[in-house]
DNA sequence: CCAAAAGTGTTGAAATTACACCCATGG
DNA sequence: CCATGGGTGTAATTTCAACACTTTTGG
């Protein structure tokens, strides 16, 4: 069966390639990142990029296909993912049906100090032309990724396994985009018995070291 | 083409089939529901109940194909309807691979009051045996419920246009099954500016006339 | 007049917000 | 000694939780 035959039985036949894709966040460089590749598909997707992501195998859920297509493009494991949202408009691949099933997954900076290898990094807000319906479902993992900011633990997956108060701070601002006020956020997040310090272990800087913490 | 070859031939050109289910909740004599159908598909799923549902067809996407759905099997339309999760295990039907885009729909009782075409209403609390993994649908989508019930106006798309703030507050308790505080009840949903009364209408019962309110 | 549900306020505790100065270090 | 970010407390406000009696109606 060529190619061609072939999306045309899929169609008649009621099925669809069912693949995912992965919004990959980081927060470097006072920037939110995500994480994208290249894309050039002529006719339709030519000079793009778009997110990570890839076919569902025939012996795997979508869960272990979004964590190895991450594991194949960016050479992470181990990191925290969660699944979005799942985009099946007939239209959002212009070669074939494609149901995607999107993840959002966080990586800290200590988690991609390593060689990347298909791609690279973005601030949100400076994103590049994407294919495919990338860019919708990248603004629904940041919605994702602000909503369970403030009621989950999930800042978490964005820091180092140590990090300083004003770390945290940092990505929270960087990631709601707006500024807080330093003694009640410290307040909060102490009362809230999340992270806790350790002790002895301080990040030494040009000026007062700060009191290293970690998520309990 | 056979249908076991093509089966053997979507495994292998690792396609899957995209159907929706869609877990139906509503509250009607004091408890918490679901609409189920009747599941008869030996030898693997024998006299068993499983969530409405069905295939994606080729011109429509998931959201569509879910009310469609709905619509075949509970006449229900119009109603509130969300996409929950996408279930994807390569053994949640045993008799081909296929992906379910899970729905979350709510009715009030107003919505339900037509003949019923292919199924009926279960308590959450009394399940019969259910087929593939629509126990874990269910169990998602009331995490879903009861999740969004206290932080949005979820519970709007679950009473009549017209109800009594006891009415509001039963099925509250109902779907998060504990009590709440009457006065504290009331403050808070009065203070949200989300319900208005409807002036001059009461409903009218055997004791004191109750004050019918409206979600704004 | 009785049963049944409707309706209504206050008080204390807890959480949240606003706000400004001293400290420790490296250069 | 100075520039830089680290670190700390209090008071006012708002929100939340606990709690009990009177009202209106139909039967």
């Amino acid at each position: 069966m060529d190619e061609k035959k072939f999306r045309k039985t899929i169609k008649d036949l009621r099925v669809a390639v069912a693949a995912i894709d992965v919004v990959l966040f980081t927060v470097k460089e006072d920037q939110l990142c995500v994480f994208l590749t290249s894309v050039d598909r002529p006719p339709h997707y030519k000079n793009l990029h778009g997110l990570p992501g890839g076919i569902i195998g025939v012996n795997e859920n979508a869960d272990q296909a979004a964590v190895r297509h991450l594991k194949e493009k960016t050479n992470i494991t181990g990191i925290h993912i969660e699944q979005l949202y799942t985009f099946s408009d007939p239209e959002r691949d212009q070669r074939s049906r494609a149901i995607s099933i999107a993840y959002m997954a966080l990586a800290s900076v200590a988690d991609i100090d390593q060689k990347e290898v298909a791609g690279g990094w973005f601030s949100i807000k400076k994103l590049p032309p994407l294919a495919y319906d990338h860019a919708e479902i990248i603004t629904m993992g940041l919605e994702r990724l602000r909503g369970k900011l403030t009621y989950t633990n999930i800042v978490a997956n964005l820091v180092p396994k140590q990090f300083t108060l004003s770390e945290l701070q940092d990505i929270h601002e960087i990631i709601l985009g707006d500024k807080s006020d330093k003694r009640n956020f410290r307040k909060k997040v102490l009362a809230s018995q999340i992270i806790k310090p350790v002790v002895g272990e301080f990040k030494k800087t040009v000026h007062k070291p700060a009191q290293l913490y970690t998520f309990s």
